[in-house]
DNA sequence: CTAAATGCAAATCATTTGCAAAGAG
DNA sequence: CTCTTTGCAAATGATTTGCATTTAG
């Protein structure tokens, strides 16, 4: 049973082809895409509107089965969850996206929230840099 | 001669009432306001329409005195540059955003910026947490 | 005076929502 | 069949922009 498969069981959900398709796509991605160009490659030989996509992906959000990102270009972008977090190196020239190897901040970040009286749940990390 | 002088001298920008109420704004505050709240703060006693608080923003991010975050509400927030960058800690049940001090990543961060082919100019840091 | 800055309202973008039609169980 | 999901279009909220008016230099 997959992890979609689980969340629709739990929750009531109905197991739709769009919701299968959505994940895919997340599945499938190696970058980090808007709703936009989620619905671009979801549409690809589907008939899918970009309500639906965004419904699915709050669905996904809300079950921990995606992670929502805020970025700079105003923007949510998404990516699987599952994954440990991982830093982002944005090109401040070009918006180009890197994803960086963790380099090890997890148990320090949760070192930091725990002196404040928090239990870290996540992170995000962005580096602006600038291509030399 | 301040640094918002300075901006306008440089740029043959015209230094304005209206300049210096935001940057002021951002000065006195402790915390990082919305445009929506920057503007509620600046009209307190005087007469500023939200567009020319977008407008004064977006001169001063461009400027670089005041540095524009894209937080998890969907609207970008703001604070005053200058100082090191430094994380922030999210409360996930309220929302509430504490600031943390630096834990000394700035150099980590360079390095591995670096190792990819570019040179560290920012970097934001947010912690998810919930409080025990 | 003259070009830049402002206020207001209309325009634009991302995202959400209402409602009738289509689909899952 | 019944209740959830979807598509479409309209609604919403943040941000930008056009234009006539005001103002710094």
């Amino acid at each position: 049973m997959t992890s979609l498969e689980a969340l629709c069981v739990q929750r009531g959900l109905r197991l739709t082809e769009h919701r299968r398709i959505v994940l895919e796509v997340l599945e499938a991605a190696d970058d980090h895409p808007c709703v936009r160009e989620i619905h671009r490659r979801a549409a690809d030989g589907h008939r899918i509107g970009i309500a639906t996509v965004y419904r699915t992906l709050n669905t996904l959000v809300e079950a921990g089965l995606v992670k929502r990102q805020a970025f700079p270009d105003g923007k949510a972008h998404y990516e699987r969850a599952g994954r440990p977090s991982h830093p982002h190196l944005i090109d401040v020239a070009t918006g180009t996206i890197v994803e960086i190897d963790d380099v090890g901040l997890e148990s320090l970040l949760e070192q930091e929230a725990r002196k404040l009286g928090y239990n870290l749940v996540d992170y995000s990390l962005k580096l602006f840099a600038r291509s030399r």
